[in-house]
DNA sequence: CTCATTTCAGTTTGACTGATATGC
DNA sequence: CGCATATCAGTCGAACTGAAATGA
C-alpha cells in the first residue's frame, strides 16, 4: 500500500531481464509492466473521485456511452459491444444501476426480445458532475506535455489494432 | 452509409468529449481509456498463454520475483511491497501456488514472525518456461519498433512517477 | 507493553460460462 | 424450425478490510 519505493520496481526489473533474456525481451518487458501499473494507479484514483457519486469506473463507462447517444438508450448487446465486455456483465452492471436510480430499463419498441437501458435523469446529472470532477483533478495525467499524452494515445492504439480491438 | 474513418472506440469517444468538454479533457481521455484497454488485451493474452503452465499473471509476477533474488526466496511483506498489492493478498496468491507445489512456506531463520516463500524446482521451471513461452510470443507488442516501446516506458514512467508510485 | 508480521474470515467487484425463457 | 437477445445462477480471480495469533 502506501509505502513508497526509493526505486522504480520496473527499471530494477528491467536490469534483471537484460542480463537473462537480452534487450528486447527486457524492453517489452518493461513496456509491458509499465502499461499494467499506469493501469492500477489511474483505475485506483478513478474510483476514488467517483465513490462520493455512489458508481464504480465501469458503471461510469456505461453511463458515458448512453450520454453520449442520441436518445441516452441503447441495448444490452449494444452496450457489451462498445465496451468490449461479456453481455451478462453488462446486465449485472445495469442492475446496480437501476437499483441506485441512474438508468432503467425498458422494453424495446420493435423487438420484444430486447430491453433498452435509458438514462435516467438522476443518471444524466451524475455523468454531468462526476466528469467535471475528472476533467477539474485531470488525474494523474496533469503533468504529462500534451506531446506525451498524444504519443501515449498514438503508439496504444497500434498496438491495440495489432491486437484485434478493431478494424483498421 | 458514411464511409467510418475507423471503428475504434476510443476514437469515436473522443470526439464527443472534444465537442463537450474541450481539447485537453478529450486527449486525457482518450490517452487514459487507451492504457486501460491496452491493460485488458495484454493481460488477457498473457492469462491464455500462462494457462497451460496452470497459473495466472499475478502468480507469475510472484514467481518471477522471487526467481530473481540471489536465494529465491523472501518474506511474504517484502513481496507486498515490490509487486505493490495488499499482504493479505500476497498470501492469498501464496496458499494456491504451495497448493500447485511451485513454492514452500518455511520459517524465517532469524524472526519467529516471519515466513518465507520460497521458489521449489518446480516453481524455477515453470518460472523458466513460461518466460520462454511469453518472450517467444512477444505478445502483442511484436509490431512495435524499439523506439516506440521506449517512448511508452518513458512516459509512463514519467506518470507514475507523479502519481507516486517510487521515489525518483 | 507496543509494534510488526502474517494469516484468516468475510466482502466487493468484475468478468466469465452455461442454462433458460422469450421473441424474431 | 434455427437464431438472437437478455437474464439468471453459479464460478473464479484478485484485491480489500478488519480481527486474531504470534513473536520482536
Amino acid at each position: 500500500m502506501g509505502s513508497v519505493l526509493s526505486d522504480d520496481p520496473i527499471a530494477e526489473a528491467r536490469r534483471h531481464w537484460e542480463a537473462r533474456w537480452g534487450t528486447r525481451p527486457a524492453q517489452a518487458m518493461a513496456a509491458i509492466t509499465s502499461i499494467v501499473r499506469a493501469q492500477q494507479l489511474l483505475l485506483a484514483r478513478y474510483e476514488e473521485l467517483l465513490k462520493p457519486f455512489g458508481i464504480t469506473f465501469a458503471r461510469y463507462e456505461l453511463l458515458m456511452l448512453l450520454s453520449f447517444t442520441r436518445e441516452g438508450e441503447l441495448p444490452v448487446g449494444k452496450i457489451g459491444e462498445r465496451l468490449q465486455v461479456h453481455r451478462s456483465s453488462v446486465t449485472n452492471a445495469v442492475d446496480k444501476l437501476v437499483a441506485g436510480g441512474l438508468v432503467a430499463r425498458r422494453p424495446h419498441p420493435r423487438d420484444g426480445r430486447a430491453s433498452l437501458i435509458a438514462l435516467t435523469p438522476a443518471g444524466r446529472d451524475v455523468a454531468q458532475r462526476a466528469t467535471a470532477v475528472l476533467n477539474a483533478e485531470e488525474f494523474v495525467v496533469t503533468a504529462l506535455p500534451a506531446e506525451d499524452l498524444e504519443a501515449l494515445t498514438r503508439i496504444l492504439t497500434t498496438l491495440r489494432r495489432d491486437a484485434g480491438d478493431f478494424a483498421g
